[in-house]
RNA sequence: GGGCGGUUAGCUCAGUUGGUUAGAGCGCAUGCUUGACAUGCAUGAGGUCAGAGGUUCAAGUCCUCUACCGCCCACCA
C-alpha cells in the first residue's frame, strides 16, 4: 500500500488526530489484539467478559488445524466464519466458548517429518521409534507456534486458556477410555481382513483415505493351462484370463467364469495350473463375472483384491499374500521374491510372453486407489487390525439428523450424509505408524486380548491372568480421526465430569469444510452420541472450498496459493475476512482473486475515512467527551430521520441474515448500508448542515449525534466480520455510559423504529438528485456549473424538500433551486431549452446557461427513450390488469400494487409526452 | 453405475418461502485533484436468467426432459 499524502483535516481536534492518517491495518490490528488479550475478553469467564451467565452458552467447534501445517485460505475463511458466529453471540450477551486446538495429524505429520529427516540422511527406520518420536515432538514445538500465531493474526477470538492438542494427556485419556468402552460393548473388534495398504507410508488406511484416481492402464490376456485330474498339463488346452495386474498371478487361487457363459460352461470344475508358482486351482462359476468384459474369465487373487476376496470367501478359496509391507513380492512369489511389485510385473509379462502365454494386451482406462497423503498406489492386503463396528453408531447419528436434533447446513448435504451413513462399512482404526495414540490393547503369549484404559496398562491378562510383564502392547496407533472424533468432549475433559463438560457439551455449531464431512463430522456424531448420549452439536455448518480465480483447488505444487499472512500484511485481516465471507453461501466454493481482496480493502478504507469525517465534523457546541446520546428528535433534519430509519432496517435485515447463517448476505447488507446509504447520502446531506452557520447549534448537534449513533450501530453490526477496524474506530467514538471498554463485548444493537415516511420522502428526493445529475450528464452540461433549477414538489414533500434545500442544491449542482407548487407553475416559469427531469412524482426543469443544437437534440433523444420505455412498461402493466384471472386470484396487495404502478406509469407517460409537445 | 450441485451482465458471483422495473463487485465508457476517502466521486452502457416443455393469475425461483461443467459415492478384473 502506498502511503497517502496527509492533508490537514478540516477541523482538527484531539479525536481526529488519532484518525488523521490513512488506515494502517498492520499497526492497528496488532495493537487491538493486545488490547483484547489484556482485557481478558476471550474466555467466557474472563475478567473482561460481559456475558449474561443466565443465557445458554454458545459453543463453536473449530476443526483443529494440523500441528505441522500452515494457515491457508480455507483456514482463514473458516476461522473467519467461526469467529463471526462467536463474536455475534458474545455481543448478544451469551457466554461463548471458542476453543483453540491443534491436531497431531499422525499420517500427515509423519509424511512431513519423513521428508525433513530424509534431507538429513535419516529415515523413520534408521532413527527407530523412540528417537523418531522425540524428533517429532521437537519439530512440532516449532510448528505449533506458527499455526497459533496465524490464528491470532486473523483475529480469531479463541479462548487461549483452554488450548488443547490431540496428543495431550487430556486427549489421550479420552482416547483410551473411548476405545475401552467400545471394546467392552463389542463395538471394537480385532480381526484379519483385507485392508488398504500404502506401501509408501507403510500403514493401513481407512476407505476414506484411498482416493480413486483415473489412470490409463493395460489389460493383458494370459493363458492358464488346464490340467487333468492328476495335475498334469493337458497339451493345447487353456483358458485365457484378462487382468490389469499380472503380478498378482502369484497369489491366484482360482479362475472364475459366469455360470451362464456357454463358452466356459464345460470348463467349470476343471483345473488350471498357475504359472511360476505351479499351483493347481479350480475354475469356478460365479455371477460376479461379467461375460462381456475381457475374455469373460477372471483370475481370482483373494489376498490382493476386494472383489476376489469376496469371491474367495464364497468359494472357500485360500488367500495367499504375495506382497510385503513395502510392496515387494514376498516368499510366496517363487522366483520373483524380493522384486518390487512393478518390476515383478514386467518380469512376469516377459516370461509369459517368452512362453507364448501372453496372448495380447490393450490400453485400458481404469480407476486405481491412491494414498490420499503420499499418492502411492494402494495395495489391498490381509492384515489383522482393529475395527470399529459402525452400523449401530451410524444409525444413532442418522436418527439425530432425521429428528432434527442436529441440523446440517446447507440442507443438500443431508442426502450425502444419509447415503454414506446408510452404506457405512466398519472403520479400520489401526495404523502402523508411530506418531499418534497407541492402541491400548495388550496380548498375552496365548493370544488373549486385554484392553485397558489405564495409562500404565493392565496389571494382568484378563483371560488367563498372566502378569503384565508377559503381555505385549499392540504396536499400532489409532487413525488420527479417532481422536478427532472425540474432539467436542475430549477437549472439555471427558471422561472426567468436569464443569466445562457439563457447561459446554453439547456444543452449538460445528463449522468445517464439506470435504471432511465423513472423516470428521460423521465420526464426532457417532462417537459423541454413543459415548455421551447426546449429539455433540445442534448445527453443522459446512463451508465451501476456497479456490483460485480459475476454480482450481489451491495447492503449493500448482503455485496458485494466496498466502493469508501475506494478504493480512498487505490489506489487513479485516479485509481478508470480509473478502472470504462476502458473497458466499454455505457449502458453495469461493473463487478468490485479486479483485475481491481489493474490494474488501477499499471497503475497510471507506469505513475508516467515514469515521474520520464524522469525528472531524463534530460541531463546536458538542464537547469532546460528551457521552453518546440519542439525538434530540425535535431538531432532526429529514435526512437524519431517514438514515436512522435505514439503520433500523439494516439491523433487522442483518439479524435475519445472521439467524439464517446467511453471513454473505449480512456482509452485503452492511456494505450497501455503509457505502451506498451512509457515506453516499447521509454524510453528504450532513456536510451541508454541519457547515459553519448552516443551522442552529441544536440542529447541528442533532445531525452530528445521528451520524455518530448510526456509525456506532454499523460498527457493532460489522464487528463480527471486521473486528479490528471496527474496534479501532469505536474506541475513538463517544460511548454510552453503559458501554464496556471494548466493542468486542459491547451489546449487539437492537432495531429502532423504521420510519416509512422518512424512507419514502428521502427516497423521492434522492431520486430527484439522481435524475437531475443524469439529465445534466446526458446533456453534457459542465459538471461544475451551478444551474437554475425549478422543481415541482407535491405538498407532502414540501417539508422534506425545504428542510434539505441547501443539501439538494449542492448535490444537484442546482442554484437557485426553486420549489414550484403546481406543474403548470413549473412549466410557465421555465422556457424552452430547459432540461426536463422526471423523478417519480417530482418534476424538474434545469436551465442551462447555454443550450446548443446538439445538446437540445440529445435532450430530446433522452426524453424519447424515457417515453418509449415508460410506454412499454405501461402497456405491460395494463395487460396485466386486464387479465381478469389476475385481478380475481392474486392477493389484494399485489393487485393494489399493480394498480398504483399503472397509475404512476400513466402519469409519467403523460408528462413525458407533454414535454415532447405531443 | 448411482447421487448432488452449477449454468443469471465481458469476468466472479448474490438473488431467503413464486409477486412491481433481476442486483453487486470487478471490468468497460464519459466526466470529475468536490475539505473523509483517487483504496475516491458522478453518470452511463451491458442480461431471451443454458435449451425445450409443463404447473400457475404470475416462474430466474416449482415440476419434467435435454445439453454442457464440477463434485461426491461405488468391488467391474
Amino acid at each position: 500500500m502506498t502511503e497517502q499524502a496527509e492533508r490537514p483535516m478540516a477541523r482538527p481536534d484531539e479525536a481526529t488526530a488519532e484518525l488523521a492518517k490513512a488506515y494502517q491495518p498492520a499497526e492497528v490490528e496488532a495493537r487491538i489484539y493486545e488490547r483484547w488479550l489484556a482485557a481478558d475478553v476471550f474466555a467466557p469467564d474472563g475478567a473482561g467478559s460481559t456475558a449474561d451467565h443466565a443465557l445458554p452458552p454458545f459453543v463453536v467447534i473449530q476443526p483443529p488445524p494440523n500441528v505441522t501445517g500452515s494457515l491457508h485460505l480455507g483456514h482463514a475463511q473458516r476461522s473467519g466464519v467461526e469467529d463471526l458466529m462467536v463474536r455475534h453471540a458474545r455481543m448478544l450477551g451469551r457466554p461463548t466458548l471458542f476453543l483453540p486446538g491443534l491436531d497431531h495429524a499422525s499420517i500427515a505429520a509423519q509424511y512431513v517429518l519423513d521428508r525433513l529427516i530424509a534431507a538429513e540422511g535419516e529415515t523413520r527406520q534408521s532413527l527407530g521409534r523412540e528417537r523418531y518420536l522425540e524428533r517429532m515432538w521437537r519439530f512440532i514445538t516449532e510448528t505449533r507456534e506458527v499455526m497459533l500465531t496465524q490464528q491470532r493474526r486473523l483475529g480469531a477470538s479463541l479462548d487461549w486458556s483452554r488450548l488443547r492438542f490431540t496428543m495431550d494427556e487430556v486427549s489421550a485419556r479420552a482416547v483410551r477410555e473411548a476405545f475401552a468402552r467400545l471394546y467392552r460393548e463389542d463395538l471394537a473388534y480385532r480381526t484379519e481382513a483385507l485392508i488398504n495398504w500404502c506401501p509408501g507410508c507403510r500403514t493401513s488406511l481407512s476407505d476414506l483415505e484411498v482416493v480413486p484416481t483415473p489412470e490409463s492402464g493395460t489389460l493383458w490376456t494370459i493363458r492358464y493351462h488346464l490340467v487333468d485330474e492328476h495335475g498334469a498339463p493337458e497339451p493345447g488346452r487353456w483358458i485365457s484370463v484378462a487382468t490389469t495386474r499380472p503380478e498378482t498371478i502369484l497369489g491366484d487361487t482360482a479362475v472364475a467364469v459366469h455360470p451362464d457363459d456357454p463358452r466356459y460352461r464345460a470348463l467349470v470344475g476343471q483345473r488350471v495350473l498357475i504359472p511360476f508358482v505351479e499351483r493347481v486351482v479350480p475354475i469356478i462359476a460365479d455371477a460376479v463375472v461379467d461375460p462381456a468384459f475381457g475374455t469373460g474369465a477372471v483370475k481370482i487373487t483373494p489376498a490382493h483384491d476386494h472383489d476376489d476376496y469376496e469371491t474367495g470367501r464364497r468359494h472357500g478359496l485360500a488367500a495367499i499374500t504375495v506382497l510385503d509391507d513395502e510392496g515387494r513380492v514376498n516368499d510366496n512369489g517363487a522366483a520373483f521374491a524380493g522384486l518390487d511389485r512393478y518390476d515383478a510385473r514386467h518380469e512376469i509379462l516377459a516370461r509369459l510372453d517368452a512362453a507364448g502365454d501372453l496372448e495380447g494386451s490393450k490400453p485400458h482406462e481404469m480407476v486405481i486407489g491412491r494414498c490420499q497423503r503420499s499418492n502411492d498406489v494402494v495395495e489391498p492386503r490381509l492384515k489383522t487390525q482393529w475395527f470399529v463396528r459402525t452400523k449401530p453408531l451410524a444409525e444413532a447419528a442418522l436418527a439425530a439428523t432425521r429428528s432434527g436434533r442436529t441440523r446440517i447446513l446447507p440442507e443438500r448435504f443431508e442426502k450425502v450424509w444419509e447415503h454414506w451413513l446408510t452404506e457405512i462399512r466398519d472403520w479400520n482404526v489401526s495404523r502402523q505408524l508411530w506418531w499418534g495414540h497407541r492402541i491400548p490393547a495388550w496380548y498375552c503369549p496365548d493370544g488373549h486380548v486385554t484392553v485397558s484404559a489405564d495409562p500404565v496398562g493392565p496389571s494382568a491378562c484378563e483371560v488367563c491372568a498372566r502378569p503384565a510383564a508377559e503381555l505385549q502392547q499392540d504396536p499400532d496407533i489409532f487413525d488420527t480421526w479417532f481422536s478427532s472424533g472425540l474432539w467436542p468432549f475430549s477437549t472439555l475433559g471427558w471422561p472426567e465430569p468436569t464443569p466445562d463438560l457439563a457447561r459446554f457439551y453439547p456444543g452449538t455449531v460445528m463449522e468445517t469444510a464439506y470435504d471432511i464431512i465423513f472423516f470428521w463430522v460423521a465420526r464426532m456424531m457417532m462417537l459423541g452420541i454413543h459415548l455421551l448420549g447426546d449429539a455433540p452439536f445442534e448445527t453443522v455448518y459446512l463451508s465451501g472450498l476456497v479456490r483460485d480465480p480459475y476454480g482450481q483447488k489451491m495447492s503449493k505444487t500448482k503455485g496458485n496459493v494466496v498466502d493469508p499472512l501475506e494478504a493480512i500484511d498487505e490489506i489487513g485481516a479485516d479485509a481478508l475476512r470480509f473478502a472470504l465471507i462476502n458473497g458466499t453461501a454455505p457449502g458453495n466454493d469461493l473463487r478468490l482473486g485479486r479483485e475481491k481482496l481489493e474490494n474488501a480493502r477499499n471497503f475497510t478504507n471507506k469505513l475508516w475515512n467515514a469515521a474520520r469525517f464524522v469525528l472531524g465534523a463534530r460541531p463546536a457546541a458538542v464537547s469532546v467527551d460528551a457521552p453518546l446520546a440519542a439525538p434530540d428528535e425535535a431538531h432532526l433534519a429529514p435526512a437524519d430521520r431517514w438514515i436512522r430509519s435505514r439503520a433500523a432496517a439494516t439491523v433487522r435485515a442483518v439479524d435475519a441474515a445472521m439467524a439464517d447463517f446467511a453471513f454473505g448476505e449480512a456482509c452485503r447488507l452492511l456494505y450497501e448500508a455503509i457505502w451506498s446509504e451512509y457515506c453516499d447520502w447521509a454524510l453528504e446531506f450532513a456536510k451541508v448542515r454541519l457547515a459553519p452557520g448552516a443551522a442552529s447549534d441544536a440542529q447541528q448537534a442533532a445531525t452530528w449525534w445521528t451520524l455518530v449513533e448510526v456509525l456506532d450501530t454499523y460498527l457493532r453490526l460489522l464487528h463480527p466480520v471486521m473486528p479490528f477496524v471496527t474496534e479501532a474506530i469505536w474506541e475513538r467514538l463517544p460511548h454510552r455510559p453503559t458501554d464496556p471498554e471494548s466493542l468486542m463485548v459491547a451489546r449487539w444493537p437492537s432495531s429502532g423504529p423504521v420510519d416509512a415516511a422518512a424512507d419514502a420522502d428521502l427516497g423521492a428526493l434522492i431520486e430527484l438528485v439522481r435524475a437531475i445529475r443524469n439529465a445534466r450528464a446526458e446533456a453534457k452540461v459542465d459538471p461544475a456549473a451551478w444551474l437554475p433549477t425549478d422543481v415541482f414538489v407535491p405538498p407532502a414533500l414540501w417539508s422534506a424538500f425545504d428542510g434539505l434545500r441547501p443539501a439538494l442544491e449542492r448535490l444537484a449542482r442546482a442554484r437557485p433551486l426553486e420549489r414550484r407548487s403546481t406543474r403548470d407553475d413549473l412549466r410557465a416559469e421555465v422556457g424552452e431549452g430547459a432540461l426536463a427531469v422526471l423523478a417519480g412524482e417530482l418534476e424538474a426543469a434545469v436551465r442551462p446557461a447555454v443550450v446548443d443544437d446538439a445538446a437540445a437534440a440529445g435532450e430530446r433523444a433522452r426524453l424519447e427513450r424515457e417515453l418509449a420505455e415508460a410506454e412499454r412498461l405501461l402497456a405491460a402493466a395494463r395487460a396485466r390488469l386486464a387479465n381478469e384471472a389476475f385481478v380475481a386470484k392474486a392477493p389484494p396487495p399485489v393487485v393494489e400494487g399493480a394498480r398504483a404502478r399503472e397509475a404512476e406509469l400513466a402519469h409519467q407517460v403523460a408528462l413525458l409526452a407533454a414535454r415532447l409537445g405531443r
